[in-house]
RNA sequence: GCGGGGGUGCCGGAGUGGCCAAACGGGCUGGGCUUAGGACCCAGUGGUGUAGCACCUUCCAGGGUUCGAAUCCCUGCCCCCGCACCA
């Protein structure tokens, strides 16, 4: 049925196809791919596979060029492994859980599900638009209650192994807006939306214990093919430090204080010790002490100052004696121990040493508090004198003031003195990790409902397994403040599955990271209704062979789904430990915007008059920025699509820059694409619609077939190492030549068989225009997005080398003669003799022939030549040229130019290549023959030339 | 501060030990085509000389390794990115 459509009337369909109509050619195929399901993917033992993946993006109102990239590299990939004969998963879903869909809600009175399904179906048609080989039968999407009950399954299986748990931690609060704020939406300490200062509140939080996973996921990085600077991010994410814990017992009490440190070498320095202010052993010590008023004000002023945006680095030290003392574990000293609102909570234990003559800050919070600095390392070159000391000693030296450790260098000491801490059992080596355990509550309402159950009787109980989904309820109210789920009645209010008696829901929601941590997983059988997914599906189609994104999701997201793929194997649902064998992260997309180099900024359009500066009137000049709306340089890629096409777009994007480099938008650079795309197509067609062909072959038709098979060798190569922007180039170096080619009266069965392989190489970055060459001549096989790769070999290009070095010498001379302010018209080729043949040969041959040259010298071939009777000065020539040029050697091998006869017929052959180049009348002559005198400077390969 | 990635022609960018004055594209210059412009085609585009070639100067700066370096090593300068009071 659908082919028909292509089948109509063929005379007229070419007529109207003269020129490129990229809208019509590309919507055709589209829905030809869409009816016929071309790109259904079902699990085949017998075919490998390939899963290509593209981080599912959250459907935003539209489309923008980040998507247009990672998209169009994603789509190559998928393609060209599928006609590889790869069995290629390649899906596309929603991130369809967030904030601006609530947003949208508070401030448009939109509701959230209805408006992130416009946006859905809004993107998915641009996506279609694109021409991408999606199996869209697998889409997903991460609101549905198919998808999202999953979450809550998983994290009732994370809360029976202790994996999830409940915890009071400090979060963003905004006093007006009722509800807890990411950090991002804190702008100077403030709520985004009303502008109310946000506190530090207290609250009882979800959390995912990703850290028992820390050592896992950083050793796991080693295994995977990802960036460097990845890893690296990854790494420092998790934070792995080796040191020492030590025990320091309170004075007057009989607890004890543990610090974890790097440094132990500098514990005969510490001269007090520090504790978080929200440390809990603080409070206690304070509560019911006349220090209690005033330590609760200085907690509140650390809570609020670290909400506030760092915008200076130096945090002014500040802290808070809490009169207590601690031993020091060695010297028994009694040491203060201060709060201060440099110690973090969350890392460590909470408490640190202090050692102000080798730590900055601590040397800054001393100097503020006149406490003691004594110096325990000694720097090699020179001496510390603790009451010059501007700032502190951080490098490594010799122990000094440290008892019986004296004289030892830090790297020894730090072993000797945690030995010792050990056998006082005050101590020993520990690993600390900065990697925090994932908080996955939000007081939001677009999202999974976490399916717990607060009974006053029974406490935390889980919704049982059979009672999934925990629905999110619609129609809500969103205009009180605070979390919409809380004021629905009849979500929060239910019975105890436990004992039966008044409970409250959870009106907590989790985290989107949650969503996208494991949806590669729902792909491999996105319709399954009974489990989160099919075992042996997921076990055909993982890992992930590769992964496309932007690289701001280096650590949450890319961190959380290697979390979740091993609390699934741990839990017995997998059999791998890395979701994601290979990364790719795509770099961004700039483009040129007005900056005033005397400003030092970038300037919107508002701000620009006559290509002046409106604030200093200097001339404005274009440097590359990140697109944004108020610099006016963004581009809209539906806006491209519509006016080029979709070929186009893909060809801009793919030849701009590597995949993983950032690259600069150009809009001349489309142009130039759509002009390539265009004078292609309308070359094809020309030569179809008018049957132009020519009656017998031509030099012509022998390099379109030979150049051809280079190009799918040349392509082939560069898509396999994913040099995508290698591949495309050499594509459209092909196509400059066969555009030229149809024009040149091609010979029928030639020209067929080019198109032919052609159109399959074309696929995976104008697909469209790929299938419109194809079925020209192989409508009966079918689409070309499923043909096989053509084979791909290397070609001998010496006739083509050879030619276009004589058509590069020849215009040399044109151009030597035109400045002369001669005039060519005509060009006589002179070949060389035999004689010179067999001089150069003869010592090519007396010697192996090697890349290296330096076995040679020209002596031997002025002998050789003087020995055929030659000029011996023509055969140093013909050496240089060989040094130069290591091919010709080869070419003078090669039967077509054994003899002069034999290079005679090829130049022949080319005398109608090499005039349609120059332009010149070429007459060829081999050297007996030719009266010119420079005649005898032909060279086998390297014949002489005459213009006149 | 720590960690990562970079600095190549007018520009974007290849190249990572010899075929490199440097792919490919853009721009610019000249020529062709054209009523003109655009489009298209051809040539040129570090310097000097030159009949297809020779020499000189170049790949941030300086030093080194090598018969030979844009490419390897060291030093310095600069740019971008990530983390940043992590004890």
């Amino acid at each position: 049925m659908a082919r028909q459509e292509v089948n109509q009337d063929k005379s007229e369909e070419h007529v109207k196809q003269k020129s490129y109509d990229p809208n019509g050619i590309e919507v055709k195929w589209q829905k030809l791919w869409e009816e016929q399901q071309v790109f259904k993917t079902v699990e085949d033992d017998k075919k490998q596979k390939y899963y290509c993946l593209e981080m599912y993006p959250y459907p935003s109102s539209k489309l923008h060029v980040g998507h247009l990239r990672n998209y169009t590299i994603g789509d190559c990939i998928a393609r060209f492994k599928r006609m590889q004969g790869f069995n290629v998963l390649y899906p596309m879903g929603y991130d369809a859980f967030g904030l601006p869909a609530e947003n949208a809600a508070i401030m448009h009175g939109a509701d959230p599900k209805e408006w992130t399904w416009k946006n859905i179906n809004t993107i998915k048609q641009q996506q279609k638009r694109l021409g991408l080989s999606y199996d869209w039968t697998r889409q997903i999407q991460s609101c549905d209650e198919e998808y999202y009950k999953w979450n809550q399954y998983f994290f009732l299986k994370m809360l029976e192994k202790g994996l999830a748990y409940r915890k009071k931690s400090f979060v963003n609060w905004c006093p007006h807006c009722k509800t807890v704020l990411a950090n991002e939406q804190v702008i100077g300490g403030k709520c985004w939306r009303c502008h109310t200062p946000v506190q530090q509140i207290e609250l009882e939080q979800w959390f995912l214990n990703i850290r028992r996973y820390a050592e896992e996921l950083l050793q796991g990085l080693e295994s995977l093919d990802w960036p460097e600077r990845v890893k690296v991010m990854q790494k420092n994410w998790i934070g792995k430090s080796f040191g020492t814990r030590i025990k320091f017992k309170m004075v007057d009490s009989d607890e004890y204080l543990e610090v974890f440190t790097t440094r132990p070498d500098t514990l005969f320095g510490v001269t007090f010790l520090v504790i978080a202010p929200e440390h809990e052993l603080a409070r206690k010590w304070v509560k019911g002490t006349a220090l209690e008023k005033e330590f609760e004000k200085f907690l509140q002023e650390v809570l609020s100052e670290s909400v506030q945006e760092r915008t200076s680095l130096e945090v002014v030290k500040k802290g808070f004696f809490l009169n207590k003392y601690a031993e020091h574990p060695l010297t028994k000293e009694k040491i203060p121990v201060y709060a201060a609102n440099f110690v973090l909570a969350e890392y460590g234990s909470g408490i640190v040493m202090a050692v102000p003559a080798h730590d900055q800050r601590d040397f800054e919070f001393a100097k503020k508090y006149g406490l003691p600095i004594k110096v325990v390392i000694q720097p090699h070159d020179f001496e510390l004198n603790p009451e010059k000391m501007l700032h502190a000693f951080e490098g490594e030296g010799v122990l000094i003031n440290s008892q019986e450790f004296n004289g030892l260098d830090s790297t020894t000491a730090k072993e000797e003195i945690t030995k010792k801490l050990e056998t006082l059992n005050l101590g020993g080596f520990a690993v600390e990790y900065k990697l925090k355990d994932w908080l996955i509550s939000r007081q939001r309402y677009w999202g999974t409902p976490i399916p717990v159950i607060y009974c006053d009787k029974c406490g935390i109980v889980p919704v049982p397994e059979q009672e999934l989904p925990v629905k999110l309820p619609e129609n809500v109210d969103f205009s009180k403040p605070g979390n919409p789920l809380a004021n629905v009645e009849s979500f929060v209010n239910v019975k105890c599955p436990v004992c039966g008696g008044n409970a409250r829901r959870e009106t907590d929601t989790m985290d989107t990271f949650v969503d996208s941590s494991w949806y590669f997983l729902r792909y491999c059988s996105p319709k399954e209704m009974n489990k989160p997914f099919d075992k042996e599906k997921v076990h055909y189609w993982m890992p992930v062979d590769i992964y496309i994104g932007g690289i701001e999701h280096a650590t949450m997201h890319l961190i959380y789904a290697r979390f979740f793929t091993k609390v699934l194997r741990d839990l017995g649902f997998l059999n791998f430990d890395e979701p994601f064998k290979k990364l790719v992260p795509q770099g961004m997309i700039n483009k040129a915007a007005p900056y005033c180099e005397k400003c030092q900024s970038f300037l919107p359009p508002d701000k620009v008059k006559d290509g002046k500066c409106v604030v200093c009137g200097s001339k404005i000049v274009f440097r590359s920025a990140k697109m944004s709306k108020s610099l006016g340089n963004v581009v809209d890629p539906g806006e491209i699509i519509n006016k080029y096409g979709a070929d186009t777009a893909r060809f801009t994007i793919l030849a701009a820059a590597n995949i993983e480099r950032d690259m600069d938008w150009d809009d001349k650079d489309v142009e130039h694409w759509f002009k390539v795309l265009s004078g292609l197509h309308e070359a094809v067609f020309s030569v179809v619609s008018t049957n132009s062909f020519n009656t017998e072959k031509t030099i012509y038709d022998e390099f379109a077939s030979l150049l051809c098979k280079q190009a799918v060798f040349n392509v082939t190569k560069a898509l396999e190492n994913l040099d995508l922007r290698t591949a495309v180039l050499e594509v459209a170096s092909f196509a400059k030549f066969f555009t030229q080619y149809c024009f040149k009266k091609p010979y029928e069965q030639v020209f067929k068989q080019v198109l032919t392989s052609f159109s399959l190489l074309l696929n995976p970055f104008a697909p469209h225009l790929s299938e419109e060459f194809w079925s020209l001549y192989n409508k009966s096989k079918g689409f070309a997005s499923l043909q096989s790769w053509p084979k791909s070999e290397e070609q001998d290009l010496t006739i083509w080398n050879f030619a276009n070095k004589l058509i590069e010498d020849v215009n040399n001379v044109k151009r030597l003669m035109q400045r002369k302010g001669l005039k060519a018209s005509k060009a006589t080729i002179i070949i060389a003799s035999d004689e010179k043949r067999e001089a150069l040969i003869s010592v090519l041959k007396s010697k192996q022939w090697n890349n290296l040259s330096v076995e040679f010298n020209a002596k031997e071939f002025a002998d050789s030549f003087k020995n055929k009777g030659l000029n011996p000065e023509l055969g140093v020539k013909g050496f240089k040229k060989l040094c130069k040029n290591q091919d010709l050697a080869r070419m003078l091998f090669k039967k077509e130019f054994s003899t002069s006869s034999e290079e005679f017929s090829i130049v022949k052959k080319l005398s109608s290549f090499i005039k349609d180049k120059t332009g010149l009348k070429i007459s060829i002559i081999e050297e007996k023959q030719s009266s010119s005198d420079k005649a005898v400077q032909a060279l086998p390969g390297s014949p002489s030339i005459v213009l006149e």
